[in-house]
DNA sequence: TATGAATGAGTGTTCATTCAT
DNA sequence: TATGAATGAACACTCATTCAT
């Protein structure tokens, strides 16, 4: 359930008007994170990309890493209503069908929330985005194991939590790798990221023998 | 093989003095890059940390950048050696053996060289280094392919360049992962990865029927 | 007539505070370029003696040539208000008379700008001023040419052109020369550029033949 | 007359080797205090492009400002030769041949010592150099001073050493407008700087009434 | 409440000068 | 004696953050 996690919010935008402008300064923050990277994108231009002006961002978000925070936070909500809509698992499914929806799904996502790369990048780097993106992680991590146990709940818990994990592991590495690919590559990996975790599931749970 | 690539020192360290200086140069670099990030690590700590002054650092290196690029070619260095040692493709072993041969080399590489990992990320979040963690890649990329090749001279030239990418970016992925693991956790991710890494190879080049 | 030239204020100041503080900085610009020399002044240096920080500075100019290119500019400005009170070219005046209110005008004009002299100074030892200092100059030009072609249409408009720049190149020379003099030479240096502007003229532009 | 002026030069360079090498110190000085300016001509720039050590240079010369006194010590000596060789005062040239004579030659060394322009500069700017260029000035008003006594006993030796003072600091700020002029206007300034001279001389030393 | 002017610690980098070899 | 590697104070400039209005 992708719980919401720490307000990292000072003020509770309780008005219309200023619930706007959190959204205006996220989407603009989100925007510069990934033109220019989490360093180099500076509070001033997420502020005037939105604007917004500084003392207006500083009103609702406590210092840049809150920006980061607030960002994955409002990626897991978001990812909360695509698990809901896309994700269903359907129990006619194949295996196949379903990492297919899932992956697809995800790509989707990862397309139209590009911030999610650099938010979800372990703690090397920007340890500002750490703990940010291991919300991201674990919220992804939740949903899958879930199905996982759903559709074989032969398999022990643990199993499927690492299985979990692994999956999610790949599908980010993956997805981040698309990006730097050329247009036309783009579903060639896709393809391939899919084989990778069906082999990868098949041989790490492979179906009780019948 | 592995390429040194184009000269980032603005003065050849001839003496042994010198070379050491750059030496330890480097060595606090990754240490720093590795704890703080590339951004947030000083040129004046890393000069500091290497009991060197910052105008000596800058005698070396033309900027912070040059840093980077200078540890991603050692790490290339240092990757050819590893290769020639270790990652032998001995024609007796099981697929399942190289994997794991090849894995484990990797493993203790990225242990004993942590800053690989923010070099290896891509191109979000530090344009900077981008183009030499892209040659540290490549590096690595060309050496599975060519083994993947050797032992299954069956295989579409294409599909085993491909898979070479797909192993190396989810062993760099799941290396990375396991950084941030507890220690006694780490073997089990290890394993895991090996699984994966098998699970897809099996999945994407099955053996051809007999 | 001494037009105001590119903008190289990043921000224009709008309130009386701000104008107030950009007057400050430039007055603190003019004092240590006068007393250490453009390169020697450091920007923190200004930014203190002004009473601003640093930063504000910099909210104000993009960067330290941006203080010589304003300071010139707020010369020109001057030079344009002291023009139209102290050197008008009063028909009844001999030609003595008017060098001299001239001269006596830019002299004191001088030493409540003493920067002048440094952005005066030609292009080699600082090319930053080089500019500044030329717009300056062909702002002084301008005025004297007009003079001299009002009170002696007779002669050739390249030669009062000629003329005025070698009035004005004297008479920079020998004010900034008079800096350097003891007090009390400085009425005799004064009155012997007197005399030098007025035996060139008189050789130049010899009055037409009755 | 012209007098060598207190030593600059840590060790007299006694062997023919260090004398060269001390004049390819000085004319690299020169060439890069012309092309840079002094403040941004670098000590380091200096000594590469002497094809000297920077150790070397320090040796002999114990800072950055001591290059600028030798190289208008150097200067001196030279004017001393071309003072002897072409300022000649033959009585049987008239005024007029001799300012042109004597402003040609100072254009020639001028124009083949360009350093001397930002050297004879006045204090202000660079504060280094004030003392080198108000020797170099120094030595040329002494030569004209006594010129102009030698054919105008006449005339009281304060005036004739104010005239002398007058004529060098004219002649310094036209040839080095000079500099800034297109190649053809050149001769142009030229003449008029003889025109101002000559008009300075007979206004402020008119000729004894007959 | 919202603004954006103001702050100043901190950054990458340079360069005059020293000194071990 | 000559070298050039090494030094580190100092510089121009940035940017996260504050606070007077």
């Amino acid at each position: 359930m992708l719980s919401p996690a720490a307000q990292p919010l000072r003020r509770a935008p309780k008005q219309a008007r200023a619930q706007q402008r959190v959204s205006r300064i996220l989407d603009a923050a989100e925007e510069l994170f990934v033109e220019l990277g989490y360093d180099a994108a500076t509070t001033n231009q997420i502020a005037s990309r939105a604007n917004a002006s500084i003392g207006s961002l500083y009103e609702f978000f406590p210092n840049k890493q809150a920006l980061a925070q607030a960002l994955a936070e409002r990626y897991i909500e978001r990812l909360g209503a695509l698990i809901e809509e896309r994700m269903v698992n359907d129990p006619s499914w194949t295996g196949e069908q379903l990492v297919d929806s899932i992956v697809t799904a995800l790509d989707v996502f990862w397309r139209r929330h590009p911030a999610t790369v650099p938010l979800l990048r372990g703690s090397l780097g920007a340890p500002a985005l750490m703990s940010a993106g291991e919300q991201l992680r674990m919220a992804l991590v939740g949903h899958i194991e879930t199905i996982l146990l759903e559709r074989r709940p032969d398999v022990d818990p643990e199993r499927a939590l690492l299985a979990a994990e692994m999956a999610i592991d790949l599908t980010r590495t993956l997805l981040e790798r698309i990006q730097a690919e050329p247009t036309h590559r783009r579903p060639v990996v896709l393809r391939e990221l899919k084989i990778a975790i069906i082999g990868y599931l098949r041989t790490a749970m492979p179906p009780p023998a019948r």
